[in-house]
Formats: C-alpha cells, sequence, structure tokens
DNA sequence: GATAAGGTCTGTAGTGACTACAGACTCAAG
DNA sequence: CTTGAGTCTGTAGTCACTACAGACCTTATC
C-alpha cells in the first residue's frame, strides 16, 4: 500500500521519503498540531495524501530557512484561514532577516576573536598558550 | 558575609555578582562538574572564594566565544591535570573555528534567501506573497 | 495456514544549556 | 521577635527534535 501503489495514500515512510522528513519528526508535527491528524486504516495505520506532502514540505522548508516553528504556525494559521497579505508575511519575514543578521553578526564577531587569539598560538608542545590565557585572564 | 567584607568567602549570590552568571547557572555547572562542589557553612550554604570566581570566569568567556560545555570540560580537564600543550589547545580552537564559519556560511545562505525573496515581495494588503510561494512550491 | 521479517502503533525519555519555581530553611536588621 | 531577604533542595519547563521499548499489524514465502 506504498507509494508507488496508485493514489491509495501514502504511509508514514512514504510521507517521510517523499519529504525527507525523519519518520519520528511527522509525529511529532501532528502532536503540536503543525500537522493535521490524519485520517487512519481500520487497524489504526495513518494514511496521508498529496495535501500532507505539501504541508509538511512547506514546514520543512522554512525550517531550512531558520523559521522557528512558532513562526511557521502563525504563517500557516493565516494561510489556513486564508486571511494571509503579503503586507504581513513581508513584516514577518524581515524581522526573522533581522534575527539571523544578528546572529551572523555575533558569529562573526566570535570568528574574528578566535581566529586572532589562534594565530598567536606557537602551536609547539609547550603549557603556554595564548587561548587559555585569553579564557583565564 | 557577602563580597564586601573582607575575606570570608562569598555566596552564591556574590559569586554571581562578580562574573555577570546567572544565581542558578551556578548550581547547574556544579551539578554537572564543570564547577567543583564547594565547601559549605554548617548550615549548608555554599561557600566561594577567588579560585571558584576564576574557573566560572572561564567558563563564562569560552561560551561567550561559543565553546559547547564538552569543549569546555575537555580544556578545564587538560589545565586541571597540568597536562596542556599549546598544540593540543590550538587544535581545538581551529576546530571550534571551523564550526563557527560553517555556521556563518549556512545562515548567510538563509540570508541571502530570506532578502531575495522578501524584496519580491510588493508589500501590499493581496493574499499573493512571493514568501509563501517560495515555501509552498 | 504457519511463520518470519519488517512496518507501524503508543508513550516516554533523552539531547544542550540553561532557567524558573515551590516549599523549607537560615540569617541579619530593627 | 518578627520580618524580609537570601539560600537550600528537587523538579519541571524551554526548543525542536530523535530514539527507543514493547505491542500490534501486514506482507511474503513456504
Amino acid at each position: 500500500m506504498g507509494d508507488h501503489v496508485s493514489g491509495k495514500g501514502l504511509k508514514r515512510a512514504d510521507l517521510a521519503r517523499r519529504t525527507g522528513c525523519n519518520l519520528e519528526t511527522i509525529r511529532y508535527y501532528e502532536k503540536i498540531g503543525m500537522m493535521p491528524d490524519p485520517p487512519r486504516t481500520a487497524s489504526g495505520y495513518r494514511v496521508y495524501d498529496e495535501t500532507h506532502v505539501g504541508r509538511l514540505r512547506f514546514i520543512l522548508r522554512g525550517r531550512e530557512l531558520g523559521f522557528s516553528i512558532e513562526e511557521l504556525r502563525g504563517l500557516l494559521q493565516l494561510v489556513d484561514r486564508g486571511t494571509q497579505t503579503c503586507a504581513e508575511v513581508k513584516a514577518l519575514t524581515e524581522q526573522h532577516l533581522a534575527d539571523v543578521r544578528a546572529k551572523i553578526a555575533e558569529l562573526r564577531r566570535i570568528e574574528k576573536v578566535l581566529a586572532a587569539t589562534a594565530a598567536q598560538c606557537s602551536g609547539e608542545e609547550v603549557p603556554e598558550c595564548p587561548v587559555l590565557e585569553a579564557l583565564a585572564s
């Protein structure tokens, strides 16, 4: 009853394979309400269709762009209700972009300090080390 | 019996204030063995001295540079045993630096996609939105 | 029909690095 | 002596998963 069988619905592993999502993550997204509870077979197996594939891909792409689950939940609620506007989504995106840029700035600060300190290391088999001095000072 | 009283030892809040560390984090570091169990007063209050201040500052500076707790644990074990060498510390630092640079590269990738997509937004009160299309496609 | 292998179900616990809180105790000042 | 602040403990919550145990179901092979 898998993916390759004509239109009879996908099992969890099929959905995972189609999207590249981890198997357990699908269940997790259902538990936290990011994915709808899917219909079940008589014996309790989840049955997915193309709408689930689309929604899961949306979430996974959002995660790849660094959106938090809560940000995506907000986005999905707007879309589900059909009340989204480009203005609103743009604002959310630009806020997230600002967060990303702040993280980059912080990492660059760290990078500079690490590179400068490591550059002072002799790299020899001696106990004295500029890195340790920077931490201990 | 606080910080300002001559050399009688620091209480937990004193150590927190001296280092800028959160009060609870100190207890956490003791629990996971990053900080030694301090001596106690008869009634069970922790008593710290300058060695604790130094060690905590070491950990906090390391964290500010993005070292993980486990990386710092390794560094501190070397220092505690007196077996550290500049070569070894330099290698650990450069590995960490490579991790930081990888994170920066990933965030820059995200930044580019977000900026390019948001730039296509009309920003108007319409439902169509390039950001949503990028996620849903 | 029997059996074995593999897929799916559930709930729960673990990750990293803290942070917050409840309820009991202690200490210092007025 | 009381009051308020500080400290003690253990535990639970955060975020976004990931992994596992033990039970159940399905499919293929004989």
